[in-house]
DNA sequence: CTGAAAGCGCTTACAG
DNA sequence: CTGAAAGCGCTTACAG
């Protein structure tokens, strides 16, 4: 590996003057001795050594990207994960950042992993409520949570609009004439995502004087899982005579949902209406397409990177929150019940 | 930020001494010390600045994922790759590795990705052909290939046995009394993965007397995009009377193009049937289920890490390569002709 | 414009 | 078992 000293020694300079060269300070070099210097870092092929810079500077440009890991399952098997980590890793780029991913479970991953390469900054993704506090006490540089509901003050987040997102799908099957509606989601995780897109639903309901009972309120434990699957399309199926739609808070379980009904020769939408959420490539790759809630996973990607970025250019800038809207889109999947 | 000089001062010791018990060097401490300087690292919740020691020891513990990046396309909205990185970071955080997660595209961001953190080994995601042997120029740490095919000797690799994917999915097709059939796929990128499904395609067609003629070879330019999603199955209805099936070498452009061929009332597999690849999720959330030809995308990933980390320990071990098996999953979007 | 000195936080190699 | 010295490849701060 070449060195800033073997480049320094070749070209007759110090290594100082090398150094400025490399990072372009071209007022502290005359314009001859830098254009013969960069001769001959481009003959070697000089590339930095981030890692004495980054010592030296105490500044790596290095963003952690840390992904919630829950019971051991691939966080990126989930559509809506793969893709907005695949985004936020483009801009960061983008930007001059080196992303280094990891998967966390405890606070002492999660510590490891802001700590051990001083990171610039950390974007999370789906950090529990209770979590996010301590993971403050653990640093100061610059963080951005995403998808992350918390009672902390001065948090820099990005999210979306959960709790209309419950209201539209609501409202949408309402006026197409619904009026017993289950409600499936995974685990809650506390996060506070699906709390608040089941409320959106339950509080739209009760305006209009209806209400979400318990037994219409469907837990999957996993969407990869092909038992948890079968276990939620039979309780759906058997719920079948008490209610006409059910809202499903992602595309990709709803997608499963729906291929496991027709297994059981349950149509969607003559026989159940189903809303999903995201709007994901997978909601008009299925048949009938899906109606679904959209949200803009680019855009949210876009938005945490740009925010951190801002934190780092700035520092001292107050925290900053986002909140991203979304739509219904309208495909077919909610029949119209008449009555 | 706490140091081993700050931790040292505290416990009245040299650098040295704490340096050894925070790498579990034991023998060289003795038992009380140990203990005392233990407690007190633990007090400051003590993290090892990685950087530091990578820049010391010249070993970084960090393995650098590259993925290819194409038209700009967000390389993690496909499933597959997506579910393979997962899978690799996962199991790179077991053995203990950083994972530096960076999307390339010239020799240029190869090159800084590869060096300026002396990463310790490289994995690399559907790189070129011709791109390899220059990759190899540029390094000597040990590097796996995902899914390239290339001519480069002594190369670690890890792929799967693609022109038997194409074998089955035409056996398969050829058994259930289909004679004339498509092949449809992506651009070959010229990482050599169509081509040899298609090889293997299109031989064994060959030896029942049949073969592939050019206007049945349909090429999607992107499997994201809308566009030539619906151009692909505009070509693909138009050959209809032509053909009775098609093998589509992704599960999420069979899917995509399912959704778009049911918008033109064509039904599979009453009207054409369809063969998949890779046994996605995506393959049982449609209907008709699809029949597909399965990888095994956790063990290609497993084994990945796993030779890697093999010549990462034993410096000199030669470079070894796997094939990984496919097999045929049937399902329901093969229909039988009778003759 | 140029460079010698000191330091970032650690480890290696050696002396005691 | 313990530690003082030198060095990893760079940058900062300063002197000329």
């Amino acid at each position: 590996m070449v060195t800033l000293k073997d480049i320094a020694r070749e070209a007759n300079v110090s290594v100082m003057t090398v150094s400025n060269v490399v990072n372009g300070k071209l007022g502290k070099v005359s314009a001859q001795k830098a254009e013969m210097i960069r001769s001959i870092l481009k003959k070697h092929k000089y590339v930095q050594n981030e890692t004495a810079r980054s010592l030296a500077k105490a500044n790596s440009n290095i963003v952690a990207i840390m992904l919630r890991n829950i019971h051991d399952e691939n966080p990126l098997s989930s559509a809506h994960n793969a893709t907005l980590l695949g985004a936020m890793i483009h801009r960061l780029q983008l930007l001059g950042y080196y992303a280094m991913i990891s998967l966390v479970e405890t606070q002492e991953d999660i510590s490891r992993n802001l700590r051990s390469w001083n990171a610039q900054g950390a974007l999370f993704l789906g950090m529990f409520d209770r979590e996010i506090e301590q993971i403050y006490a653990l640093s100061n540089i610059p963080l951005v949570f995403i998808d992350s509901y918390s009672n902390v003050r001065q948090l820099s987040s990005v999210g979306i609009d959960d709790y209309k997102g419950g209201c539209l799908a609501a409202q949408y099957l309402l006026a197409k004439g619904h009026r017993s509606i289950a409600f499936i989601s995974p685990p809650d995780y506390e996060n506070g995502v699906i709390q608040h897109r089941l409320r959106g639903f339950s509080d739209t309901l009760e305006q209009c004087g209806l209400h979400l009972p318990p037994e219409h309120r469907l837990i999957l434990e996993s969407d990869v899982d092909q038992r948890s699957v079968r276990q939620t399309v039979e309780a759906l199926a058997s719920l079948r005579r008490d209610v006409t739609a059910a809202f499903v808070t992602s595309d990709q379980i709803a997608a499963s949902l729906i291929g496991g009904l027709s297994n059981l020769n349950i149509r969607v939408p003559q026989d159940l209406s189903i809303v999903g959420f995201d709007n994901m490539l997978i909601s008009t790759q299925i048949s009938p397409q899906l109606t679904t809630v959209e949200q803009d996973l680019n855009q949210k990607a876009a938005l945490a990177v740009d925010i951190l970025q801002h934190r780092l250019q700035n520092p001292g800038v107050p925290a900053e929150s986002r909140v991203l809207d979304v739509r219904m889109v309208e495909r077919s999947t909610v029949r119209t019940i008449d009555r």
